[in-house]
RNA sequence: GCCGAAGUGGCGGAACUGGCAGACGCGCGCGACUCAAAAUCGCGUGAGGUUUCCUCUUGUGGGUUCGACUCCCACCUUCGGCACCA
């Protein structure tokens, strides 16, 4: 009776065994070359669930098949261990972050075991630990020290569920949600701290240096939204104040019939007349206490009020009336707007609302906009009128830019096309050039991208390294006194201030300049920070974990950095686009300018996996009940199996359902393999067999090299396994004929070993082993694709008559052009299709197809 | 509203640069083994028809082409991102 494949009697044996022999310790080889393959860390959240194995397992499955290619692989793992979900989970049950988050990580290194991964676990790194922090710390010091770090007093979005402020980018949907939990933000003033991440806008943009998905990379130029206009003073009749606006239409300069500023801004008060004063002051306090969310709404009726008082159109001396509406935001441009109702949808409605006057500076070809009967604005091309020296200029794209565009079109795969903006209009450039030379205005760039704000008023983070003296005003913490540590006895019950804030002991300090009484800054730092730089802390985990550290050292052991860095691959969701993808590469300009990395970017290539749902197609979550959790499915089915199904589902990047019936063909997979080496076949042919058997069984081998080598190369791991899956029946065909036994059979078999071992390493080394007592499988070298051995000698001709099929004819590969139409010719179905009309064309398809047409 | 992705059998999905649509797997049907069942193995499986053959079929409607899942135009549906950003 044949010996039976149980996963579970080998898989645990492998692991143990690859662990004590040191198969994946990190070892820096100058002789290899190098490949730093990185997966996104996980949050240490309780339970490894099955989207962290459809995550994990192709990434190793890429890793090991590079280290098969003979590269130096470093594949580490670690834990984003910081976080509200632990402070939140410690809160419940009564217990502290520190002993939840270490207890989950406890948990989760042994399930991580179970993938049989080739995880560098000499490497981990937690970002809790202080050990960690306080680099994350140092960090914070040198953008402090490079202006990058500032303090300001300023509204922002806040949680009032996780009771903390969030970053611009940490607020998601239509309803302004917090990402976290789901809960609309609302609006505080408070005092807290950015990073500069504006100032890299411009060349976070610029994604010619790496290779991720153009998904990425329009999210991100999406977000940071670049747009390119100009700057024009008006002046104010009263107090002849400069009000500078920022326009991306400086063409329409001469439709301006009033002007709006945002509520919040400065001058209102100064500008308001008496009379207009009882008004202007509801209209403000009402949209103070409006939310964003109202605010923002689009659809909304426009709403505003008159000051009383008037500016100067710069470009023709007009005076036209100043008011306030919330459609201006004080966040944005400068606060202050030109308003040209005739050629923008926001003005129109406004002027419409308002009764005041719309003048039409852009005619379009064709016919006559009346600014008393136009239903809306009108936003397109035509011919400037009303507008002083540009009247009868071009408004659209002029024949000599369309040539321009024309050819500066090969960007290449790198270059997003931005949404055609208005500043490709030829007025657009001629009247901002004029605004230049005349000294009225300037081109100007504004972006959407917002500072990134990093303070959290709760206590599950990195102290942000600052102390205020009321001598020395803000003082950074010494970096020799680092890490400023989390004090474990702290009561963080969520009260919206943070609770480092009532620990006396934290909170009052000495200043490290004067010695005067001074105190901390309580807000803990985004856990993003953590994330942004632990590609790097993975190099040298917890370097200088004994010693102080200084302002010029570095957070990693520099040798280690220069063999190992860039990331080569970076996996993970998509989630991330506009959040920790750019963060990470914000981080990497930063540490670039202090000296530290001699690149901007931190990846070089980028893949984002989909998601895995539930057998209902629905995201899984504990409330719907459709979790499937991997610890039962590897008990029963083996990690092989669970890795292997996963990759098989589907392309990588879609994600897709699970289906409990699905994993059961790639078990039966397996089953078929194991049997298929360790079974004799019960017919052994005598006698050496055709020839052509043997070149028959060495083409498929060689194919399925080729096949399985490219689909890997391209993460393509669904149609890999199916390749491997047809591989194996082939040879369970090929196993009772007389080939079996040859060197032809054995090549086919090892190949198949080799080509399985980086999807599905335990049962690939075992039987591996059985064949070839000795080195692992996994130090075995990829099998090298002959193309010789996989040329096909016949091809299927396919014969068409007028682009339809009508019959096959089997032909030598090598067929010539002649000989295949003669042959295609000759065939029943042509003949009968034909029936003797005069063919009027003949097409050939070398190899592959001949067409008739008659 | 703007930007982007995707629509293929009962299901998950294949099809490289325009050339056999439905690989591989699930499910289902029939058969073998078995007292029986499971497991395993073999065969079949897009739809329809007048069934050695023919017609139709890749969201819908047009187009280009000898030939279209693939390219172009219009539309429908689903999903994702952005949104009073001047």
């Amino acid at each position: 009776m044949a010996e039976k494949y149980i996963p579970q009697q080998i898989e645990k044996k492998w692991q143990e065994r690859w662990e004590a022999e040191g198969l994946y310790a990190t070892r820096e080889d100058p002789r290899k070359e190098k490949f730093y393959f990185l997966t996104m860390l996980p949050y240490p959240s309780g339970d490894l669930h099955i989207g962290h194995w459809y995550a994990m397992t192709p990434s190793d499955a890429a890793a090991r098949y590079k280290r098969m290619r003979g590269y130096n692989v470093f594949f580490p793992i670690g834990f984003d261990a910081f976080g509200l979900n632990a402070e939140n989970a410690a809160i419940k049950n009564q217990t502290h972050p520190w002993i939840w988050t270490h207890a989950n990580i406890e948990r989760m290194r042994k399930q991580l075991r179970s993938m049989g991964a080739m995880w560098a676990l000499d490497r981990e790194a937690v970002s809790c630990d202080p050990r960690y922090y306080k680099w994350t710390q140092w960090f914070f010091l040198k953008l402090y020290e490079m202006g990058l770090a500032y303090k300001q007093f300023a509204p922002v979005d806040f949680c009032p569920k996780d009771n903390t402020t969030l970053a611009r980018e940490q607020v998601w949907g239509e309803d302004r949600h917090c990402e976290r939990c789901g809960t609309p933000v609302i609006k505080k003033n408070l005092d807290q701290w950015f990073f500069r991440i504006t100032k890299s806008a411009e060349e976070l943009l610029d994604f010619t240096q790496i290779d991720w998905p153009e998904r990425v990379r329009v999210m991100q130029t999406n977000w940071i939204g670049r747009s390119e206009g100009a700057e024009v003073d008006f002046r104010t009749e009263v107090g002849n104040h400069p009000l500078r606006v920022f326009t991306t239409r400086p063409d329409t300069l001469w439709g301006a019939t009033f002007m709006v500023i945002a509520p919040e801004h400065p001058l209102v008060e100064e500008l308001t007349t008496p009379a207009q004063r009882a008004q202007v002051e509801t209209y403000v306090a009402q949209t103070r206490r409006q939310s964003d969310i109202e605010r923002e709404a689009v659809d909304k009726e426009k709403t505003g009020v008159f000051i009383g008082t008037y500016a100067i159109n710069p470009v023709n001396d007009e005076r036209i009336p100043i008011w306030i509406a919330d459609y201006v935001l004080m966040t944005y441009g400068t606060g202050a707007i030109m308003a040209v109702p005739a050629h923008d949808q926001r003005d129109f409605e406004f002027a419409r609302k308002f009764n005041l006057p719309i003048r039409v500076v852009i005619q379009p070809a064709g016919e006559t906009l009346d600014p008393t009967t136009m239903p809306e604005s009108y936003p397109g091309e035509g011919v400037l009128v009303h507008s002083g020296p540009f009247n009868g200029t071009i408004a659209g794209i002029s024949p000599k830019m369309a040539m321009e565009r024309l050819e500066g079109t090969s960007q290449g795969k790198n270059a997003v096309s931005y949404p055609s903006s208005a500043s490709t209009y030829y007025s657009v450039q001629e009247v901002t050039q004029w605004l230049e030379e005349t000294g009225r205005g300037q081109r100007a760039v504004n972006y959407h991208l917002h500072d990134w704000l990093i303070s959290r008023q709760r206590y599950w983070g990195a102290p942000i390294p600052i102390i205020y003296c009321a001598n020395c005003g803000t003082v950074p913490v010494p970096y020799e006194d680092l890490p400023v540590l989390l004090p474990e006895d702290a009561e963080f019950l969520p009260t919206g201030e943070s609770p480092l804030k009532f620990h006396k002991g934290f909170r009052y300090v000495k200043c490290p300049q004067c010695g005067g009484d001074a105190e901390r800054e309580t807000d803990t730092m985004d856990t993003f920070l953590c994330s942004s730089w632990y590609n790097y802390a993975y190099l040298t985990p917890y370097w200088k974990d004994e010693e102080p550290i200084h302002r010029d050292d570095m957070p990693w052991d520099k040798a280690k950095g220069d063999y190992w860095l860039p990331v080569d691959q970076y996996t993970g969701g998509i989630e991330h686009a506009t959040m920790h993808l750019i963060y990470t590469r914000f981080f990497t300009k930063a540490m670039r300018d202090m000296g530290l990395v001699p690149f901007g970017e931190p990846m070089l290539r980028l893949f984002n996996q989909g998601l895995i749902l539930g057998e209902d197609n629905e995201k899984m979550s504990k409330s719907r009940g459709n979790v499937v959790a991997p610890d039962d499915l590897v008990e029963r089915y083996g990690a092989d199996a669970v890795r292997a199904y996963l990759m098989f589902i589907g392309p990588w990047e879609l994600g897709g359902p699970w289906s409990s019936q699905g994993i059961e063909g790639v078990q039966r997979f397996l089953n078929r393999v194991w049997t298929l080496v360790t079974d004799e076949a019960e017919t052994r042919r005598n006698g050496q067999p055709p020839a052509g058997d043997a070149r028959a069984l060495r083409r498929v081998t060689h194919q399925t090299i080729q096949k399985v080598t490219q689909d890997i190369e391209h993460f393509r791991f669904n149609t890999m396994i199916a390749s491997l899956m047809e591989f194996n029946n082939a040879l369970l065909k090929a196993k009772d004929t007389a080939v079996y036994g040859t060197p032809a059979w054995d090549e086919a078999v090892d190949s198949l070993l080799l080509l399985m071992a980086p999807s599905m390493p335990h049962v690939s080394e075992e039987l591996w082993q059985r064949r070839h007592p000795g080195p692992s499988v996994h130090m075995q070298r990829w099998p090298e694709y002959d193309a010789e051995a996989a040329k096909e000698e016949t091809v299927t001709l396919i014969v068409q008559v007028n682009g339809k099929i009508r019959d096959k004819v089997n032909v030598p590969a090598n067929i010539g052009e002649e000989e295949a139409k003669a042959a295609a010719l000759a065939t029943a179905g042509a003949q009968r299709y034909i029936e003797g009309k005069p063919v009027r064309k003949v097409i050939y398809v070398g190899g592959k197809l001949v067409n008739f047409v008659v």
